[in-house]
DNA sequence: TTAAGTTAGTGTCGAATTTACACTAATGCA
DNA sequence: TGCATTAGTGTAAATTCGACACTAACTTAA
């Protein structure tokens, strides 16, 4: 993360002052039936020590979305499947450095997908429990509340939770995604019979073993990476 | 709305180059039965001539969204009780320019707060019904799909229509603003029966006349200015 | 003054959807 | 071999949704 205001060295003018654009992604999983979030350790000024979502400036001519990917990758080595636009977050004052508009990015990704280390500017990146979040740096936990509430919200109307998951998955393993997020216990016959109305999941023929009980029938997204809306 | 790039004055620098960064608005309302958005024939560089939506830069102290009821209150004179953001638009190349990364809008007025004026440098401010716009300047047919869509999927989850009309009305008024926003006929009675179970109205004990008919009883909503989210 | 035209206002019944609910099946482990 | 654990399945009641037709109150014109 640069830090313009500080260096001496000009060589972009304007006539109107513009303000720093960065991007900043909220990135869910699931871990051990609990929705959790990656942050970032700061390393430098301002908030240096406490916990920032990871993200970064904008290249002058990168795409917003090419931007929020970059920066993930680099601060966390994460490339999660599914990153789709919050909104932009620019009150004046949030960053004590400089005048800064942070595009937010919502982010998804299954939790074998994930191979997390902490890269350039960041002292360390961590998972933390929605539940449980630490100190934010900026406006950062305005932003998380708006994702969470985007994510429940999106829930009952789409397939966005499905991102949440590995290609392949039992009815159990979806049920258990859902019930994390909803944060309560879910019919199993009426959850199955909702999973499969969806036209949305296929069987892919193969049982899965894990534990001492019966198997589990393997389901997989019929239109592969494709959030459907529907209602 | 400045050209930075075509002025010679250089007054602040960085050692990255920032993007410029401008709110757009995407103004409907409903007049004549016919969902209409208010547009701007550009009196500048670059699309000269054709139509955009309003908007324009950020000043570096100002508010996101106090910079959208600005751009909008200068080039039009509106200022609308609704007023909510829609996203980031920045793809590279979308303004012919400089790098601008524009905040889109969705903003909802009753007709009958709407006193129409061009000014500063639009050439003349116009409304649209969004069943035959114009050719438009930048990527706005774009943020256009964006504002459409989002109404109309806002529609049955919230009381955002109610936006499209002034303090007080009446149920067949209520009736044919959402009537014109999904492009069909609903039934009188379930359309009363729905309307009146969200418990946001409430009658005001007048009654309007209106025609040669019977008259209407006259509501308002019971929590101004509020929209809310159900379901 | 009366008839015609127009929008306001109201309830029921069948269809479709949603919810509650309990047992058997197949595996691993002790 | 029995116990614990998760997988997998259907039905009936309750609720919600959707179709549908008439009377009420006013204005205007004959």
């Amino acid at each position: 993360m640069a830090d313009p205001s500080a260096n001496a060295a000009q060589s972009y003018c304007y006539q109107y002052p513009h303000p720093a654009v960065t991007t900043d992604v909220v990135l869910f999983t699931i871990h051990e039936d609990s929705l959790q979030l990656l942050l970032i350790e700061r390393g430098n000024k301002p908030f240096k020590g406490s916990w920032a979502l990871p993200g970064g400036f904008l290249n002058i001519d990168e795409d917003l979305d090419a931007c929020a990917a970059r920066e993930l990758a680099e601060e966390t080595g994460v490339a999660p499947p599914y990153l789709e636009q919050l909104g932009a977050f620019g009150k004046p004052g949030r960053d004590p450095r400089e005048r800064v508009i942070s595009v937010a990015y919502l982010a998804l990704a299954p939790e074998t997908a994930l191979a997390v280390r902490a890269g350039d500017d960041a002292a360390a990146a961590a998972w933390f429990s929605v539940k449980a979040l630490p100190a934010l740096a900026f406006d950062h936990a305005e932003i998380i509340a708006l994702a969470h509430r985007r994510l429940i919200g999106k829930l009952d109307n789409s397939t966005i939770a499905f991102q949440l998951l590995p290609e392949t998955f039992t009815l159990g393993e979806l049920q258990r995604v859902y019930e994390t997020l909803v944060d309560a216990e879910i019919d199993k016959r009426n959850f199955r019979k909702w999973a499969q109305a969806l036209e949305q999941i296929e069987a892919t023929g193969e049982l899965r073993r894990r534990g001492n009980h019966r198997p589990a029938r393997v389901y997989r997204l019929t239109d592969r990476d494709r959030i459907t809306r529907f209602k």
